[in-house]
DNA sequence: TAGATTGTTAATCGATTAACAATC
DNA sequence: TAGATTGTTAATCGATTAACAATC
């Protein structure tokens, strides 16, 4: 006997990743006031093939009416639903460089399912601080507090902006004090158990992957310009 | 006769994004003097299996040698060749707010083969304004000054820090300037042509599917605690 | 030669796509 | 009923993996 590659339920990764996407752009025609759409036009203004979108959903569920389309607001809710930001999830955020200010200062969590529960960092000179987020201002905790706070209030995710020699000690320390997810913005290879899961951003990723195609624009470029001239000549 | 499904030489896109990782690994481990390299060691610093590792490395050539290894400052080259970033590459960066000012004073961009070319916002309060950035310091420039410096300077990736609202009108202007390859943090899809590489980094999108593993092992977790209490009673 | 490790093969797995039956 | 659009199927495509022959 085989046993299934998946569990039956199983939502694909490359679904999970896209439902963010799906999420906000139809919230946004929610505010709009679209109350019915066809999968063609949310799969254009999500930048994915119809086929696909539709696929996506079909995991999730048959939310739609053939013939009609989808309900905006139901469709949005069930997506929240999947994702799990009915109710807001609190964040804690460790490493009050630039960067960590810039998200410690984000406007738009709120309207996405995420709060702020403690901003960290380790250095003194910064401990005290406040930062201003629209009407809320939080005030920069030492990394020695962070266990506490984790266990205290209802935390799901750890944010590391710290550099990247510190990284390691902060994600420990967050598994430690009990979380299981972690974004991480700093350059280097967390070391996890597997039942955590970490995501990276890393911009100097981000911009080799477009000069690598930046790369070969160019040369198609050239290409391009030598067929021209040879066929001038 | 039916043709081959992508060109000869192309490199698939998974491995590309993984090459910027490798990089970063290598040239770590180049810096503590490690002169050569196992699959197997490499593999494990960049959480890889060492069986994706060299299949993603085998498309470039065969750089390493059977029975010994990688020399590592040899296949750090072979990869930024690859990537198209052994010579500096020029951003430019548009929206100084918070996130903006944290990319435009990043220190490690020249590390991995990216220098600022110029910096920009529309807001006339902020232009004029300097961003110190460990030895150098940019001042902003207005919008309007984008296409003359596009042109006239070398430049290869626009960076996109606006709000939502202000993101299209500034990728159309990047893609009227010449600019083929963007880095969008603005949380909407930007509608371009085909030949313009656009990569998007949306922090809330990152949040929200680690939402969704958080979600899940909280249901996985009271499972476990109910097998426990099952089993005591 | 013996041991080690690469580069490649072939099998498996997962994601995408186009087409269309189901059904509003 | 006729037109529209979903949800699903089956085919294709691309990525991953394990195993091993090649070879240092």
């Amino acid at each position: 006997m085989t046993l299934p590659n998946r569990k039956p339920g199983a939502i694909p990764a490359a679904t999970i990743a896209r439902l963010p996407i799906y999420h906000r752009v139809l919230a946004s025609f929610g505010v709009s006031g679209v109350t019915t759409i066809a999968s063609e036009e949310l799969a254009a203004a999500c930048g994915v093939s119809p086929a696909k979108l539709r696929k996506d959903l079909s995991h999730l569920g048959s939310f739609g009416t053939r013939g009609v389309g989808y309900n905006v607001s139901y469709l949005t809710f069930q997506i929240a639903r999947e994702l799990g930001v009915t109710k807001s999830r609190g964040i804690v955020i460790v490493g009050m460089g630039n960067l960590g200010r810039a998200l410690a200062s984000y406007r738009a969590f709120g309207g996405r399912g995420f709060h702020i529960v403690g901003i960290f960092d380790r250095d003194h000179e910064l401990v005290g601080n406040t930062i201003v987020c629209g009407q809320e201002s939080f005030t920069v905790k030492p990394v020695g507090e962070l266990p506490a706070v984790v266990s205290q209030s209802d935390v799901n995710i750890g944010v590391i902006t710290t550099p990247a020699e510190s990284a390691q000690e902060i994600a420990d320390l967050m598994i430690q004090a009990g979380l299981v997810s972690i974004l991480n913005f700093a350059p280097v290879v967390l070391n996890v158990p597997e039942q955590v899961e970490v995501r990276k951003v890393d911009l100097a990723v981000e911009l080799q992957i477009l000069a690598f195609h930046d790369q070969r624009s160019d040369s198609d470029e050239n290409l391009q310009e030598q067929l021209v001239r040879a066929e001038i000549a």
